[in-house]
DNA sequence: AAGGTTACCAACCGCGGGTAG
DNA sequence: TCTACCCGCGGTTGGTAACCT
């Protein structure tokens, strides 16, 4: 880690920042494009303002917080510190294997939908997996032949040096450019790939494994139903095909809440499998969400196979308390 | 040692969803 | 129902440390 605390001050990054918000007036938030505004990498003393004053008076209205903390920031700004750094449940420092494994696993599940993914990572931030993701992650699957986006197998006609040589410059666009939406689509098709599998990387090879033995393989639509955003309504175009509209309704009749309890149930069902080692079995729980399978969740009948989740990674999420 | 390139990651931008009035 | 505002998300940028030639 080159820089783990990078507060400093140096000048703001550039002048193209300064330009006037999308065109879509309405929705401007004049906190950003207000002149006199401090941009850039924020110094300590910014910090320890924007800390003490959050511990005091709690998180929220972002919007008139900087005001009233005393800063010369926009409120997107200060809440962007505080969540992806300042925040005292945010764990700095490398990232574990089990938890990059599940970050892998739950990316296939769920496309770049970092936030989703980092409520499974305890500690971790949307930012910091998402940057994990493009400078790691994505590089690592691509050097072995897998496409980052939808986690098939890349053109096998591709070498293994083509791929290297087409990976780094171009990791920018790796990044973020080429995957303008979430995934999406690792279709149900691809779950069933297994011809690449790593060789170099253990973590790589659980990843695989996984996909391949547990996965998610058969459920129809599970795929589906993680495509569906937040609020229910599939964002991805063509996953449901060969769906009937009440195999549609049950997949967009999902929320948050349940995908979210839904993710839970997989991670306690899988460390309840790996603990019964027949990787099938439901793990009882009080928590009557929790117990019910994904199944029973959504409606899926008896098409649901077991999680894809790392067995050995249990995130206790804060939120779940 | 110097200059160039690559890797990393904090921070910014634009947009969409939710909601109060 | 409409509008304005707030919040949060995902994509992208750019500064800088590390590495390479």
């Amino acid at each position: 880690m080159r820089n783990p605390s990078p507060p400093s001050s140096s000048p703001s990054k550039t002048t193209t920042t300064q330009k006037a918000s999308s065109a879509k007036t309405t929705k401007s938030t004049p906190c950003c494009t207000k002149v006199g505004l401090k941009r850039g990498p924020w110094t300590p003393e910014e910090d320890e303002l924007l800390s003490n004053y959050i511990k005091k008076e709690g998180e929220g209205r972002w919007r008139t917080l900087p005001k009233r903390a005393g800063l010369l920031r926009c409120g997107k700004s200060c809440r962007l510190r505080w969540m992806n750094y300042l925040r005292p449940s945010v764990k700095r420092g490398q990232i574990a294997p089990d938890e990059e494994d599940l970050i892998l696993r739950l990316h296939r599940l769920l496309g770049n939908r970092w936030s989703l993914i980092a409520g499974r990572i305890p500690g971790r931030t949307d930012n910091e997996i998402k940057n994990y993701w493009n400078t790691h992650l994505s590089k690592k699957l691509i050097s072995q032949g897998i496409d980052p986006r939808t986690h098939k197998p890349l053109n096998p006609d591709q070498s293994p040096t083509d791929l290297k040589a087409s990976s780094s410059k171009a990791n920018r666009n790796v990044a973020g450019t080429s995957n303008p939406k979430p995934n999406n689509n690792p279709d149900s098709s691809s779950l069933e790939d297994t011809s690449s599998g790593s060789k170099e990387n253990p973590s790589l090879d659980h990843y695989q494994s996984g996909i391949t033995s547990g996965g998610l393989g058969g459920g129809y639509g599970f795929t589906s139903l993680l495509n569906c955003d937040d609020s229910g309504v599939e964002r991805g175009s063509n996953n449901n095909q060969g769906l009937s509209n009440e195999e549609e309704d049950d997949i967009n009749c999902c929320t948050d809440d349940v995908l979210s309890s839904f993710l839970n149930s997989l991670i306690n069902e899988d460390a309840f499998a790996s603990h019964q080692g027949n990787g099938i079995g439901i793990a009882p729980s009080s928590d009557p969400l929790r117990s019910m399978s994904a199944a029973s969740v959504f409606g899926f009948g008896t098409s649901w196979e077991p999680p894809i989740m790392s067995s050995n990674f249990i995130p206790n999420d804060p939120k779940e308390g």
